[in-house]
DNA sequence: TGCTTAATGTCGAAA
DNA sequence: TTTCGACGTTAAGCA
């Protein structure tokens, strides 16, 4: 965690210093932060010209380019990844030119004035963006609330071994039959299905004079793997993320406004 | 065009340093340009948890924040504006906070360290940003080409003052008719219209003898546009102006290819 | 690679 | 203020 990015900065530079500056920095793919005085123009799906102006410009290491206005979200023009990026110099106005393949689309930044240049190295984030909740927090949430899935549902073990995996849940039903249940955050597919159904037959082999059935559990699946899973006797159950996040929040969080990663606990890497 | 932006900036700043000059800088609100290892949360529309990484911060001056990982063209995080934003130190952890009223959304970075931040002041960026073409540009055009509009359509003036106006195009057809254009480069509007009627009014009664028509010309108009039009007799000719964009561009500049600037000129900022 | 669909879509204009 | 439609939509999921 200790790592630091290597920044390098020039503050007002002169047009030919600023030009070299830059030209490396796109070379090495780094990270570019440029405040300037610019003009640009687009030119691929649609044509645009904006006149010259005070914008931040952001050139990504994938050769997204971002050129925004003093104010507002979206960015006045951009290239959403380019292929390549050139740089040149025609009397004290550098032309960045970004070029995209496919759609085939020009961006061409003049660059006038130069009031901040910044280039970065070794940015690291690898993190996992969780929207609402990870599939753990799903499964606990389950495991604490099996009812949701059905009713008089008894869960017997978490995370079990089986063959291959780990089965998420394994649960009784009121008559008594084993249940497997996979949980998945986002729409379950035919991979998903095939893995469920791999527990369920490890367990059927393990016991076989106990009846094991199979549920799905995801916000939504893919119309194969709701066939799939028909025809392999599996059943699957949609569950509204949205809402089990808002119970577990009201839940952990009754009135105070901390942090939710406290509430939820951090969000490490997931393999 | 000589004016210069005052750019203030820290390198690797120590948080109480970083903080002092970030909640200073928020407080003018100033641009600010954050780079720093962060965690991010979001709670609003939807909910979302964002582990620590090093990213790219943006707070413009009208509360727009936004949180981009090294790749990609679309922030993780973001606040299209926001009526608040304000800052906090829990044990070296700088805590932006930015809200928005409506609707209700809280964003929330926590700045564990801190490489770049800067500040500008005087972003000054008034030019306009012209999709394919300008109104006059269209005009220009369709006085060079009067047959696009109508066969046989013969031009005697531009910008001619009218009233409290100045009309775009007056003509005559091939029946000697006057006929007034009035060019739009969006969607034409009721306003559009009425413009119109005025000019070919005006002229109607400088030319009691003479049968005045009136044509107005854009990409499209509103329904409540084609409606008044045709209730005060007016026209309404629809031009494509992507393929008059193309056209003069294949014409202007045969095969080179230089700035479109140069060949479109300049976007001065219209009135 | 191309197609379809959802989005914290954003943004601007009309009602 | 709310609704509606367009966007250089972007981005993700599937065929």
């Amino acid at each position: 965690m200790d790592h630091q990015p290597s920044i390098d900065i020039r503050l007002y530079p002169e047009p030919k210093e600023a030009y070299e500056f830059l030209k490396d920095a796109i070379k090495q793919k780094d990270t570019v932060l440029l405040l300037a005085s610019c003009s640009v123009e687009y030119e691929g799906r649609g044509a645009s010209r904006l006149g010259q102006g005070d914008r931040l410009v952001i050139i990504k290491r994938d050769g997204a380019v971002l050129v925004h206005r003093p104010t507002g979200y979206s960015p006045v023009n951009w290239q959403p990844e380019s292929h390549v990026i050139n740089i040149d110099m025609d009397k004290d106005i550098m032309i960045v030119r970004s070029i995209r393949k496919r759609p085939k689309e020009i961006l061409t930044i003049f660059i006038h004035k130069v009031y901040l240049v910044a280039r970065a190295k070794e940015l690291i984030d690898d993190a996992d963006f969780i929207e609402y909740l990870d599939e753990r927090e799903i499964s606990d949430y389950i495991a604490e609330n099996p009812d949701i899935i059905e009713e008089g549902l008894h869960v017997i073990s978490r995370e079990r071994r089986i063959g291959e995996g780990y089965a998420d849940i394994i649960a009784r039903d009121k008559k008594g039959n084993y249940v497997v249940i996979e949980v998945k955050r986002v729409t379950a597919t035919k991979d998903a299905v095939k893995q469920l159904f791999s527990y369920v037959e490890e367990l059927r082999k393990a016991n076989p004079n106990a009846p094991v059935r199979g549920i799905l559990v995801a916000p939504s699946a893919t119309k194969d793997a709701v066939i799939l899973a028909q025809s392999l006797g599996l059943e699957f159950k949609q569950i509204d993320i949205v809402r089990i996040y808002r119970d577990i929040r009201s839940k952990k969080r009754p009135r105070a406004s901390k942090s939710l990663l406290e509430y939820f606990g951090g969000t490490r890497k997931e393999k």
